[in-house]
DNA sequence: GATCTCCGGATTGTGTGCAATATGTGTCCA
DNA sequence: TGGACACATATTGCACACAATCCGGAGATC
């Protein structure tokens, strides 16, 4: 496995459940919330309300909203708190081809460094990914949970095989999470069978050693993602 | 110029002076203290001493710590508070590598999309920086500070041209600074008049509207500060 | 002599109060 | 009827107090 905080980085990390401290507990419970629609765009963020419904203090609730904001999930305005981004089409576009070029080196110097504990963690993610897209026995909403904790796991298991500290840090914390939920909520089971084809053959190139085709298997994954979201976009 | 708070990106912003409110002030000061080196690696952040240095309560300090502990430049650990982070030779590699793959990436947007405000915004850098290297009557130190708030300008003025603003976000918060101040810090005359003329060179082709060229010459040009810097670790 | 345990100081984590600021609403006047 | 002002309310910003935790050293024990 790979230095430090690498390998939990990415995404929000676990469920928002377990006995986490409060601004931890906080942090991931208002991510989840953005990421799976909860809160809307464009809605507000109470301090003192999300305080008295995870049962804190406000000073917690005001540290992870701040985190939020350093991710971009939200943006602060003086005395007026924060809101949840909108994002329009280009913004799309945009935040999509920068997680394409910084996954996709993140794919490339996994091929180079990858070790062997590295290649099991990706293939954990993908077992379980695979696992997920055949479960019927969940309503939809449960069950796009499910595979978007393991596509989360097969993402940062890549990332973490670059051994890129920084890279793990900016592509965890600043690049999109409603997104990528949302493209999965929408995904027909061709196309979650097509991205499960995709991590297998990331998951090949990186082990076999060959940067340039990981990189660009990664890119046209992502790709993939975001035509999927403009096509929702424009319905 | 370009949408919302593109342009103000990038860096720590302006000098940690004027009338700011408390926490814009102890993030200010607290990463003026650490890009030009009067906190060295390794050591430890107190809330208090902090606080009281700046006439402040803790509650704005320990704001501003944890803002620098999203932008990388400091790593907490929970009860046991932060501390400056201190990078080895192969965190310097990386580090460059993404610098240099980020803002190539906005240089090849910029020269797309860059309307006459922005390369004018440009230009402002560009001559500062040729006369901040002019002078003869400041102490190093000084010159040295007045050569990387140009020198942040110059990259600040390319990056709101790209037009991403999250693009510029990850790059204002997240890549480095003190490598890039300490780097200038060791530039001979030499060195300084050739990334001045690597600026030019930039400017040039983004003006013409040439996105390859200037993501190359972006590349290069952060490769060489890259070099910089290894020489003088190595020493 | 080495290691373990316990204690005290230092520092961070959290809760809460009050002041500063923004937003919405009603009223008055043209 | 429409607009401007003033006030009431909601919410954030900052300070401070107390609780929880960590770290180092002194002393005891083997």
């Amino acid at each position: 496995m790979n230095e430090n905080g690498v390998a939990a980085a990415y995404g929000g990390g676990p469920l928002p459940d377990a006995g986490m401290a409060g601004p931890v507990l906080a942090y991931s419970s208002i991510r989840a919330w953005i990421v799976e629609g909860r809160l809307r765009p464009g809605e507000r963020l109470i301090e003192a309300r999300i305080a008295a419904e995870l049962k804190l203090s406000r000073t917690p609730v005001r540290e992870a909203v701040r985190m939020l904001a350093a991710d971009g999930l939200v943006v602060t305005e003086r005395n007026r708190g924060a809101v949840v981004r909108s994002l329009g089409r280009q913004d799309v576009l945009d935040l999509y081809e920068l997680r394409a070029r910084l996954e996709s080196y993140a794919a490339e110097l996994a091929a180079s460094r990858a070790a062997a504990g590295d290649i099991a963690a990706i293939d954990d993610g993908i077992r379980d990914f695979g696992r997920a897209i055949r479960r019927r026995d969940l309503d939809h909403l449960e069950r796009t949970r499910l595979i978007g904790e393991a596509n989360r796991r097969v993402h940062a298991a890549i990332i973490a095989a670059s051994g890129h500290a920084r890279l793990a840090h900016l592509l965890s914390s600043a690049v999109d999470a409603p997104l990528v939920f949302e493209a999965l909520h929408e995904f027909t089971n061709n196309e979650l069978a097509r991205s499960n084809l995709f991590h297998q053959l990331i998951r090949d190139t990186i082990a076999k050693g060959e940067p340039v085709r990981a990189a660009q298997l990664m890119h046209e994954h992502i790709m993939q993602g975001r035509d999927r979201i403009l096509r929702s976009l424009d319905a």
